[in-house]
RNA sequence: GUGGCCGUAGUUCAGUUGGUAGAGCACCUGGUUGUGGUCCAGGACGUCGCGGGUUCGAGUCCCGUCGGUCACCCCA
C-alpha cells in the first residue's frame, strides 16, 4: 500500500541542517546586534486573541490572518462556521503584543524601555519572493523617554537608536552603506504639508496610502484615485509631479534633529531623507523609515508610534520600532554573496554571542561638552574595531575570525538626565554592567572594575582614551580583560 | 483573488516538425594511486506530477486538476 504524500503547507520551510544554520547565522546577527545595543531579549506568545488586531487593524489585516479555535465546544465551531471569525489568530505582527506586554506593566518599567524580539510570526498570504506564510521577524522598539521627557532632543535619540541598532546589525553581516539605504521621511511634517495643500484630517489616511505607492503607480492611475478620494488639486499636484522627493516648503527640524544624533553615532552614511516613505500603517505618527536595498523589497520599516500604547490601555507613551523579516534578509545576503556555507558557517554560528550582562557603562563626568564623546564612544565600543590584517585582505569575509582586533561589545549609557556621578555609577550598578567608563573633560578615561570594585586608572584624570587609533583607546583595555 | 512560467532518475537539468527516455553531480561495487585528493571500469535508479482527450503512436499537442515559482493586489 503506498501512503498519499503530504506536502509542507504553503508559503512554509523545511529546514534541513545547513537550512537551519543559515537561519541561526541570521538570528545570531539579529540577537548580537541588539544584545550589544543595550536591548533587553522579550518573548510574546505566537498566537493572541483575533480581538487584539481589531484594535488598530482594518479588515485588510483581518482578512490575512491564520486563524485558530480550539474546537473543544460545539458551541465554539458553530460560532466559527456562522461568522467565519475564531476567538485566536496565529500573530501576523507582535508591535500589539509589545502595547499589550508594556501596558500591562508600564509602572514599574524602566523609561525608556529598549526591548528586542526575534520569532516566528504568520500571515495567510500568497507567496513570492521573500514573502512566505511563516517567516521570522525581529523586532527593536524602544518606548519611553529619558527621565519621561518627551522633547524633541529626546525623540530624535530614541529613533538614532533603534536606527542605529539596525545599522550595527547590517554592519555585522558585512552589508555596507552603498548596498542599503535606510529612507528616513517625518509624517508630522508631511501631514502639516498636506494640511497647507488643503487635506483635512479624515483624508490623511487617504492621502498616505496614496503617498506610499507614489512610485508605484503610473501618474494618471494616482490622480484618478487621488480624484475618487475627493483629494484637493494642490495636494494632487504635488503626488503626480515628476519627483516628490525634493521638495522645498517643509518644516524638517524633527529630521534633522534625528539626522545629527545619527552622524554622532556614524551611522549619517546609511540614511537619507526620501519624502515619498510613508509607510503602510495608519499607527505611524512621526518618524517613518526603511531600508530599502537594490533589487529587493523593503528589507526593514519602522517609525513612531506615539499612540499606541495608549491604544491598548497603558499610560500615554511615545515608542518607536522597526521590523525586518529573515526573507528579505537572506535573499539580500545571497544576491550579495555574503551567505557563509560549509565549515565556515559552521564557525560563524558556533562563534559566541554578545555578553548578555552589559560590558561597558559610559558617562560623562562633568563637563556637558563632553557627552557626545560618550555617544561616539558607545558607538565604537559597539562596533568594535576591525584588524588591519584583515582590511588590507582582498578575499575578506564578514565571518573571518580574525575581522576584529577590539571585538564589539555591550555597551550602555545612562539614560538619567543627572550628572552625579554617583547616580550613574548606581545606574550602572543596577544594570550589573561590568566595567564603568567615566569620560573626563580632556578626553581621558577612567576604567573601574564595577566587580572587583577597583579603579583601574592610576592617573585621576584616566588613563584611557576615547580614540579608537590611540595605543591606550579604553576598548581594547576593556577587550583584554575578557 | 488575477496573470505569466515551470513540473522528466536521490538532485540539477537535456530531450530536437509527436516514434514508449538520457547527461552531470550524488550513491553502490571493484581497480589505480604513499592522504580523506585524482583517475579508470562497472552498477542501481524514472507509471516523464495526476486525470482525461487527439493520434496507428504523446515526455512532446489539447482540456482539466494538483503542486512549485515569479509578478499583480496587499503589505501589519
Amino acid at each position: 500500500m503506498s501512503q498519499k504524500k503530504i506536502n509542507a503547507p504553503k508559503g512554509t520551510r523545511d529546514l534541513y541542517p545547513e537550512d537551519l544554520l543559515r537561519q541561526q547565522y541570521i538570528t545570531n546577527a539579529w540577537r548580537d546586534a541588539a544584545i550589544r545595543c543595550g536591548f533587553d531579549e522579550i518573548a510574546g506568545p505566537t498566537f493572541e486573541t483575533t480581538e487584539l488586531y481589531a484594535v488598530k487593524s482594518g479588515e485588510g489585516i483581518l482578512g490575512e490572518l491564520f486563524q485558530a479555535f480550539s474546537g473543544k465546544s460545539p458551541k465554539e465551531v458553530e460560532r466559527v462556521k456562522e461568522t467565519g471569525q475564531a476567538e485566536f489568530a496565529l500573530r501576523p505582527e507582535f508591535t500589539p503584543t509589545l502595547a499589550r506586554m508594556y501596558a500591562a506593566r508600564a509602572k514599574e518599567l524602566p523609561q525608556p524601555c529598549k526591548w528586542f524580539t526575534a520569532g516566528p510570526y504568520f500571515r495567510a498570504e500568497r507567496p513570492q519572493r521573500g514573502r512566505l506564510r511563516e517567516f521570522l521577524q525581529w523586532n527593536v522598539d524602544a518606548i519611553g523617554m529619558p527621565a519621561d521627557d518627551n522633547s524633541t532632543e529626546n525623540r530624535a535619540r530614541m529613533d538614532a537608536e533603534v536606527i542605529e541598532c539596525m545599522v550595527r546589525m547590517f554592519e555585522d553581516l558585512g552589508l555596507i552603506a552603498d548596498a542599503l539605504t535606510i529612507k528616513l521621511n517625518d509624517r508630522n511634517a508631511m501631514a502639516a504639508f498636506f494640511a497647507s495643500l488643503g487635506v483635512t484630517g479624515d483624508q490623511l489616511e487617504d492621502a498616505f496610502n496614496l503617498l506610499d505607492r507614489q512610485a508605484k503607480l503610473p501618474t494618471d492611475a494616482l490622480r484618478t484615485q487621488a480624484q475618487d478620494a475627493n483629494l484637493p488639486e494642490p495636494f494632487i499636484a504635488f503626488l503626480t509631479k515628476a519627483d516628490p522627493s525634493t521638495l522645498p516648503d517643509l518644516d524638517a527640524s524633527d529630521l534633522d534633529s534625528v539626522c545629527s544624533v545619527c552622524s554622532v553615532v556614524e551611522i549619517d552614511r546609511w540614511i537619507a531623507r526620501d519624502h515619498t516613505i510613508a509607510r503602510g500603517l495608519a499607527y505611524y505618527t512621526g518618524t517613518v523609515f526603511e531600508a530599502i536595498a537594490e533589487g529587493e523589497r523593503a528589507v526593514a520599516g519602522g517609525g513612531r508610534y506615539d499612540n499606541l500604547i495608549e491604544l491598548f490601555g497603558g499610560p500615554p507613551t511615545p515608542a518607536c520600532g522597526f521590523g525586518m523579516g529573515d526573507v528579505v534578509l537572506g535573499n539580500l545576503l545571497d544576491d550579495k554573496g555574503l551567505m557563509p556555507s560549509g565549515a565556515e558557517l559552521m564557525d560563524a554560528v558556533s562563534r559566541p554571542q554578545a555578553s548578555i550582562r552589559p560590558v561597558a557603562f559610559v558617562v560623562p563626568n562633568g563637563d556637558e561638552a563632553n557627552e557626545p564623546l560618550v555617544h561616539s564612544l558607545v558607538a565604537n565600543l559597539r562596533r568594535g574595531i576591525e584588524s588591519e590584517p584583515w582590511k588590507s585582505r582582498d578575499d575578506r569575509k564578514p565571518w573571518d575570525s580574525d575581522r576584529y582586533s577590539v571585538a564589539p561589545v555591550h555597551a550602555r549609557v545612562s539614560y538619567k538626565s543627572t550628572r552625579n556621578i554617583k547616580k550613574l555609577r548606581s545606574d550602572a550598578e543596577r544594570q550589573h554592567a561590568r566595567y564603568f567608563v567615566e569620560i573626563h573633560a580632556d578626553n581621558k578615561v577612567e576604567l573601574t572594575d564595577m566587580d572587583r570594585r577597583e579603579s583601574l586608572t592610576s592617573d585621576t584624570h584616566g588613563s584611557f582614551s576615547v580614540d579608537p587609533a590611540a595605543p591606550n583607546y579604553v576598548g581594547a583595555a576593556i577587550a583584554a580583560r575578557l
